[in-house]
Formats: C-alpha cells, sequence, structure tokens
DNA sequence: CTCATTAAGTCAAGTGTCTTGACTTATTAC
DNA sequence: GTAATAAGTCAAGACACTTGACTTAATGAG
C-alpha cells in the first residue's frame, strides 16, 4: 500500500495460449500454401501428427476448415488436403474518407461479398456518424441476407480512415479530418454496432489488405506505400501490422523534404491531393476517379508533369523506406486511379541504388499493389481477420485470452 | 515427392514454450522493477501464485534469482522480494570497428566486468582474425579469472560492426568496411570460439545496451539514434530489437538528403567521419577521441560550425523517425565523444513540430544515451543475453528451443 | 499376383505445466 | 486478544502436447 508503483510486465502465457497459438499457425499455413495434409501441416509446424489431427478436427467442428478429396502421392496412405473454408468467419470493413465513407463483408480468405458506399456530409462527426452507422448496418443485414448465420462468424468491425490519430493538429493543414480524427470513432462504432471494433489509417489498410490477398500475401516483412488523398506507409514487420507507440507509425506523407531552402511535407508534393491542386479540380467531385484515370490514360500532359515530378519524390520514399526497414519488397498501392498508379510506377523506375540491391533477391524490390477505391475498407475488414486467426506474440500471452 | 514445394508455415508450440516464455517474463519483470515477490509477480504477470512459486525455485536453482530480507507492507504475511542474480550469466561482446576492436565481459544485469581493446591491422579479415580472437580469448580468460564458473554462465558471445551486410557495396565510397561486411565473420567466431555468436550493427548494439540499462530500459517502442563513424538508428520496436530481412533495418546513414541539387546521403553530412573530414584529421589516430572531447569542451569554432550543420541534418532525422516508427521516445547516443554529442543535443533543440508532440506525454522526445566508445561492445554483449532471457515470440516456438 | 515398403492417420497411455481451492504462516488494525 | 489481511504452500486436477504401437491404403519390385 505504501510504495505502490505500479509493476509493469508482460503477460505470462499458459495451455491455452499454445493452442489459440496453434490453432492459428494451422490457419496460417492453410491460407499461405492452400490446402495440406494433416501430416503436410504436422512437418510444417513442427507439431506431431496427432496434436495436429486434434487442432484441425477442432477448426472442422468450428467451421473453419474442411476436407477435400483425398490425393494420392505415390506410395503410402493417400492424404487427405484440408482448406480454408471461406464462410468460416465474416469481418465488416469500413472506410472514413473525406467526401464518402465506404462499407463492405468480406469472409475468412478476403473476399468481399457485399460492398456500398455513401457521401459523408460536411461537418465531421456530428453530421456523419449516421450516416456511417447505417451503411454498416446496411452491409451487415445484406450480408446476412446472403450468408446463413453470418452474425454468429463475424468476428469485428474494422475502421481505416486516414491519419495521424490523437495529434495536437496544426490547425491550418486542410488536408487533415481533424474533427474525425479527434472524434471516439472507436467507442461511437462499438456502442453503435456492438462489435469488436478496431482502427487503423488508410495505409495501415491497405497493407493488411496486401498481406491477405495480395502482393504481400505470405511475407514477414513488407511496406507499402499508399498513394491516397495523403500518403503513408503500412507497415508489416515480423509477419504482424505495426503500429507504434499511438498507431501512427509509417507517416511518410509528414516526412520532411527540402528543396529551394524550404521544408515541404512529402505529401504536399506526391499525393492525390497534390494533383488535385495541381489540376484545380475540386476534391469532391464524385466523377473525379474516372476522370483521372481517362486523363492517364489519353495521356494528358498536366497529369504526366505531375507523374513525373511526384515519381522522384517517390523514388526518394522507397530509397528510404528500405534503407530504414530492409524489407523483403515495397508494394506501391493506393486509392488513386489504376491507370495512375501504373503510370507511376512505370515513371518510378529505374529505382535507386540502396541496401536492398543484394544477389540472391526472389523478389523484385517494387511491386504493384491494389489500385482500387475499395481496397482501404478491404484492408479495414482484413484487420479483424487478422487479429482474429493470425498467428501474433500478443495471441498468446493470458491477458488477450477470450472465453 | 511430385509436387513438392516447399511448405512455408510459422512453427507451432507445446508447454516447454509455454514455460519457457513464462521464465522470460520473469526475469524481464525483475530486470524492468528490480527485486519483486512472488505475489507481484503472480499479478504482473497473470500468473497464479503457484506457478509464480514453482518458477521462482527453479529460477533459484539455477542461480539466476535470489531472494532478499523479507518486507513488511502493512498487514499480512511479509513478502519475500526475489532479485536477479548478477553472477547468473555472463556474456562477451565484441566490437569490430575501423581501427580497434573491443571486447567486453558483462553479467546478467549488464555490468562491464572486464574490457580490453586492440589495434587492428590494415588488410581486414586477413589480418585481424587472429587479433579478434586473441581479443576474445584474453577478456574470456579474465573473467574465468574473476568469477568461477563463468564458462558454465556463457551464454554467447555477441558481435557488432558497422553495417550493411551482405550488400553489393558501392566499391567507391571509402567508410564501408567491406573486407568485413563481406568476412563469415560468424562463421569464424563460432568455430574460433565454441560460443554460441551474434551479429548486429553498431547502431542495433547500443540500441540493445540502452534498452538493458540505458534510457530504453523497459520500452517497448524506442530508436536510438547513433551517430559514430557512421550514423544508423537501432530499432527497439514491440519490445524487441527490429532487424529487418538482412539484418539493415535502421541504415539511416545511407538515407538520401537533397540539398543544391544534388542528392548525399545523411552519413556524408552528420557523422564523426564527416567531422574528421571537416577537421582534416587522421581518423587512425588513437587519441583523436579525446583531442575531438578537448576541442568541444573548449569551445573550438570548427567543431561548432561543424555541430551547427549536423544538428540540422539530426533534427531532421528525428523528425523522420519519429513520422515513420511513432516510438516513445529517441535516443542520441555514439561512439562520440560526450562533450561532443552534448553540444549536439544542445543545437539540436528544439525539434521540429512533429506526430510525437502529443498532450500526455511522460518521456521527453529526445534523450540522451550513453556516449562511450565501450558502449557498442557493451551493447553487443547485451545481444545474447537479450536473446537468452528476454521475452520475445521466437522463444515460444518450438523451432527455438534448445534442451 | 504377392508382398515388402512407404506414408497417412488413429489409439491410448504418458508427461509436463498451469490451475484450483483449501490450508498455513505472519503481520497489522481494532 | 482477536479478526482481518496478505504471502505463500500443498495436493489434486485439468489441459494440451508427446510417444510409440497400430491400422489403413497406396505403390513398386520380384
Amino acid at each position: 500500500m505504501n510504495d505502490s508503483r505500479p509493476i509493469r510486465a508482460k503477460s505470462g502465457t499458459n495451455h491455452e495460449g499454445t493452442s489459440a497459438h496453434n490453432r492459428r499457425v494451422m490457419i496460417d499455413a492453410l491460407r499461405i500454401n492452400g490446402a495440406l495434409s494433416r501430416a503436410d501441416l504436422a512437418r510444417a509446424t513442427r507439431l506431431t501428427k496427432q496434436t495436429v489431427s486434434n487442432i484441425i478436427e477442432e477448426l472442422e467442428r468450428d467451421g473453419l476448415v474442411s476436407s477435400q478429396e483425398a490425393v494420392r502421392r505415390g506410395r503410402g496412405q493417400p492424404s487427405t488436403p484440408y482448406g480454408l473454408v471461406p464462410e468460416g468467419a465474416f469481418a465488416i470493413g469500413l472506410q472514413i474518407d473525406r467526401h464518402v465513407t465506404r462499407a463492405v463483408a468480406v469472409n475468412l480468405v478476403g473476399s468481399v461479398l457485399v460492398r456500398d458506399e455513401a457521401g459523408l456530409p460536411p461537418g465531421g462527426p456530428s453530421n456523419g456518424t449516421k450516416v456511417v452507422l447505417d451503411l454498416v448496418a446496411g452491409v451487415r443485414s445484406k450480408l446476412a441476407g446472403i450468408v446463413q448465420q453470418s452474425e454468429k462468424r463475424l468476428v469485428g468491425l474494422g475502421a481505416a480512415m486516414p491519419g495521424p490519430f490523437g495529434v495536437a493538429g496544426s490547425g491550418d493543414d486542410p488536408w487533415m479530418m481533424e474533427a474525425w480524427q479527434k472524434f471516439p470513432l472507436l467507442e461511437t462504432l462499438t456502442a453503435g454496432t456492438g462489435l469488436d471494433v478496431g482502427l487503423q489509417n488508410d495505409a495501415a489498410a491497405a497493407a493488411t489488405a496486401e498481406r491477405m490477398v495480395g502482393a504481400a500475401h505470405g511475407l514477414d516483412h513488407a511496406v507499402c506505400l499508399f498513394v491516397g488523398y495523403g500518403i503513408g506507409a503500412g507497415l508489416i514487420l515480423n509477419g504482424e501490422l505495426y503500429r507504434g507507440t499511438n498507431g501512427n507509425a509509417g507517416e511518410i506523407g509528414m516526412a520532411l523534404l527540402f528543396a529551394d531552402g524550404k521544408s515541404t511535407p512529402l505529401e504536399h508534393r506526391a499525393s492525390l491531393a497534390s494533383l488535385y491542386q495541381h489540376l484545380s479540380v475540386d476534391p469532391a467531385d464524385p466523377h473525379l476517379h474516372a476522370h483521372i484515370n481517362d486523363l492517364a490514360l489519353r495521356g494528358d500532359q498536366s497529369i504526366h508533369a505531375w507523374v513525373e515530378a511526384a515519381a522522384v519524390d517517390l523514388r526518394w520514399s522507397i530509397h528510404l523506406i528500405e534503407t530504414l526497414f530492409d524489407p523483403q519488397t515495397v508494394i506501391l498501392c493506393g486509392s488513386a486511379p489504376e491507370a495512375l498508379v501504373n503510370k507511376l510506377i512505370a515513371a518510378i523506375g529505374p529505382l535507386l541504388p540502396s541496401i536492398a540491391e543484394r544477389r540472391g533477391r526472389t523478389l523484385p524490390r517494387l511491386q504493384p499493389g491494389m489500385a482500387d477505391p475499395w481496397s482501404v475498407a478491404l484492408g479495414a475488414a482484413a484487420g479483424p481477420i487478422s487479429r482474429a486467426f493470425d498467428p501474433r506474440f500478443a495471441a498468446i500471452l493470458k491477458d488477450s485470452l477470450q472465453s
């Protein structure tokens, strides 16, 4: 009672933690490799055949995996491969952007089953909360109409919006969605849906999506450079999304570039916001995405000029990412129109020499990722799926075991 | 046999993994909080009193913890605190630098018991290997002379040298120790000492040291900006050193700065190498360290000019680190003379506005760390200690369990 | 065609580690 | 002096992985 400073310690673990981890490892292996037999799983995970059998049996009972037709592979008893059941789990993903909000429902393997969007009225959360909650409710009930028992298998709601979170805010920056960023979104969504809610910035969501179904599938170290209205980096480190102390890791858009004696955030030079300014168009125009795509396809000169300028900064960004994170690969993705992303990738090459240039590379240094207005919502939905099923240190610890 | 593509999967775990983790959690808690009673440990780790008792008993048998005098804390039976036994384990740390090699022996709590250094002859590993092995052998036998049974409690040898590792090499860069970097140092040291050997770059080693006994003690997210002959960042992410795909994460010295229309690596502008060039002194001079310290203390004009210039770049680096890693704190350390580091810290402030500027901060954004020629060797030694005793995801997995 | 070989998968007992709940010990508060 | 409180132990129990023998089902060699 006297000198009771709080004691800091990591949580211990027990049998349940072990079991939870092993279940996740199985699911992860099936996700990465496709269907595998129990014997394959035992070899790959270093567990015994018996243990694998028990866990697979349990996963099958839970409707997460199912057996496929036996395959003969030479001598010996044929093996029975088990694969993930797509309908084994669902999650809702929600993207809150400047002028629009999007929601999707995805299944265990990351297929989008339902998608819907709505315009966001000006005025921030006070006007937008209802729109957002209605959108989520709509997607949720459509999902329930498509698949039976979806509610029982709904692992959570993932939200994504531009970062950074919880920062004092520079006030004068018209590109910050400060009202939403300050708003207790997590609490509101939890109260409004009754679901387990998570929140990431949009670059992190894009990275989560790439890891589940895209170019980072099965990789342990990958960075997604996300070009959207702003620009950010989603970090997959040691096989998990890295969030930093306050969920703001990877906010590369705020990195400062020096030119002409003054410093400018990367975001002001290479992002859709900078493109819109360059083109003097209205960011709120709902047809803007298609319009820009058209311009890019047509080889518009103004677009070209912006691409060339942005490519210089992106080339530098990729070099910086390689230098600081030493990833297996860098993935360029965005909510930008696909034609624009393609032009950017073409303009970025060749990359600057870096420590990523080494003999024996198997992956390209830079890969294209998803460039789809829905990829952030997909990534948002991938968050809860990943939290529930991917192997993670935190999932082993006693203080995170649920039932 | 037919389509046997390798199956990728994470390793499963079992009872031993659980037990190993819980042991590590106890040791970690005692390291962070000092001596704790079993009841304290049970509450902090969420394990039961009984489990804690068993583990503590085992750790005591192994000579890693010992009981202290009972303390009365109000009503109830007095508690018996247990603390780490410094002599419970030892490790050797080895630093290989441009002109010198240093070795230290440290104990479980990071106290340096033996230190020794030797000049490195030119010619790289072919001439230097024997010097290095002799130095390690000398420190090892001196340790054996000071403490009994030290060999049995020696958990490994940690080596540190400037990175990057395994890179093609730009050939024309006189600041790269390419011969050593290409040399199979790990294998040579393993063969030459029979110990478990680890290798990190010097910034990573500095971070490891700061985490064990310095400003990053007990922190889960901290970045050490290391100013030495080169400049690098040691990354503590999620409570562990982050190495990246090839052990090259954090090589911020290679980040490119644009000025006057051309790009320059940070390392060429803010590092001891740049200072030596600025002062036109011989980097191989053994008295250089003391000399520079003197100059700094005396307020030398040439030093001052370099400090002012370097501070601009370091301020930018710190902003970049905060932006990309979102750490709890940034620690400035180095093998630079302490007076110089102090001048740098003074010149760096005030920091640039960043996402690290938030209400409710408890730690300063920038803290001074160790500035001691021996800190890299200490960090190198801290590597094996950390690998052996700190809670880590990898330590739970079956494929890393030894006996 | 037969049978040894190979490999997948099951069975049942065994083991290790954490958990549970009652109990003992030691101190303070009233 | 006694009740309350907290640390720590004891012994049985539960859980999840392991072990080794066994069953099943295919191939390949003679």
